[in-house]
DNA sequence: TACCTCTGTGTCATTGTAACACTTTCCATC
DNA sequence: GATGGAAAGTGTTACAATGACACAGAGGTA
């Protein structure tokens, strides 16, 4: 028989986690939220992960995933999306895994299945700020994240995947850009995305025939060549579209 | 704490429990496993749910899901995919669902997420037999389901929602059909997972097209009309196919 | 004023899509 | 053995989407 209180229902659930993967787009490559727990004594590296913690019982598994994000980085105020469920009872199995749990947790060696999230976000407006057990939470750019703790590398790579599948359907890319922005700026986040080059005339004529783009006859001053027009995102022709079944972003 | 041995490693975690959503085809429409626990005190009505169980602390969740299956109805030997999970504190707050848990659980009363898998069988090749809790267990049209325990209803949904993505995008339909099979067979089952009509001729070129059936020469027998040609999967050309970079089943 | 850099644009050939109706083949029945 | 029923099987056409491809324009910098 488990202990726990059941009555207050505000103790952690020592079974039972989320993680957050956060992208951001810096006009040159996408970037995601890592914290850095300290360095590790078994590694001597530091212990670096996505931002995650064990839920509540009286919370969703939406709500601890925003509420955790907000505990570890400061961030507020987002749409999260599941990625689904990590449960390889060995995916907390390394020693500095271990070390870091010990140092966190009250059960530290529970089995601990854990719920993943993603989201897309401006990354201007969203700094990282440390708190809780994070030392330190910061913008590390994807193609630079190397070994992480837990599964949380696999747990990437899932977000990353369903982030190329749910563009091609989806006008998600439009969180990663400022309110205004160039279709160059949204041609690079595609291919970033993606990771692969879209012609440029293919691009621009698909993505302003789906008319969810307002031009704000505005241009882009002080850059050092042509100036850019501005557009912005215009939502309400993107529900209307939704609405009749909209369903090919496919690049 | 929680006072569970963990190093014996062996006991029910009572916080995570796995579901399996199980679809067949008869020929006419899509069906789903269920299975049936017994008449609710509380409602006067079965107790229906799909298969599912809590997880041990030693396995992957794949694994338990594979399990559970098995010990509910007898069916070994399918390959589940992830739907994701499903934690809403009050996915278990129906009075016939506590009555339920009383009746099989050692902590009624706690707070279970569960990880949803899904999968494609050929009905006649997998007969349900209930066993454990499961009184019976048996295949259930869609279109009948209507209340089921828990968020089970919930879960069929999504588990629908993500049959419809899945076959526009990999040629999993053959799962659900015989080895030998006709081109209306198979039109048929796109019609019902896809709830839509389409087209004859448009449907068999665009599937003929892809190469992945052989035509095995021979016809129906002992049917009151034309004969039809009989096709088999071709694993080998959708091997082929898949490396090519192969994305598009969509009708 | 020459040059650098990024913006912005059109055409064509090919492929995919949606809509549409009649003939063929087998069995069952009379 | 003739008739009818039931599903199989088959082509064309108009239209939309895709992918490949190259050069002039606008502004800033040196």
């Amino acid at each position: 028989m488990n202990t726990k209180n059941k009555i207050k229902n505000l103790e952690l659930n020592p079974n039972v986690s989320v993680d957050c993967v956060i992208f951001g787009f810096d006009f040159d490559q996408m970037n995601v939220i890592l914290i850095d727990s300290g360095v590790s004594k078994t590694t001597g590296n530091p212990r670096l992960a996505v931002p995650g913690d064990l839920i509540y019982d009286n919370e969703t598994l939406d709500q601890a995933a925003k509420r955790v994000l907000k505990e570890l980085t400061g961030i507020d105020n987002i749409y999260l999306e599941q990625i689904g469920a990590f449960g390889d009872p060995k995916r907390m199995g390394k020693e500095s895994d271990k070390e870091w749990l010990r140092s966190i947790r009250a059960e530290p060696d529970a089995r601990v299945i854990t719920v993943a999230y993603y989201s897309l976000v401006k990354m201007p407006d969203f700094n990282p700020q440390a708190s809780s057990f994070a030392k330190r939470a910061v913008w590390t750019p994807i193609k630079a994240v190397n070994e992480l703790a837990f599964d949380h590398y696999e747990i990437l790579q899932c977000a990353l995947a369903q982030l190329k599948r749910k563009i091609q359907i989806q006008p998600i890319g439009f969180n990663l850009l400022p309110e205004k922005f160039t279709l160059s700026q949204l041609h690079k986040l595609y291919e970033s995305i993606l990771n692969k080059p879209l012609d440029k005339r293919n691009f621009r004529r698909k993505v302003l025939k789906l008319n969810i783009l307002s031009n704000l006859n505005e241009k882009q001053v002080g850059v050092a060549h042509k100036p850019s027009q501005l557009f912005k995102f215009n939502e309400e022709n993107y529900k209307k579209l939704s609405k009749e079944g909209f369903d090919n972003f496919g690049f």
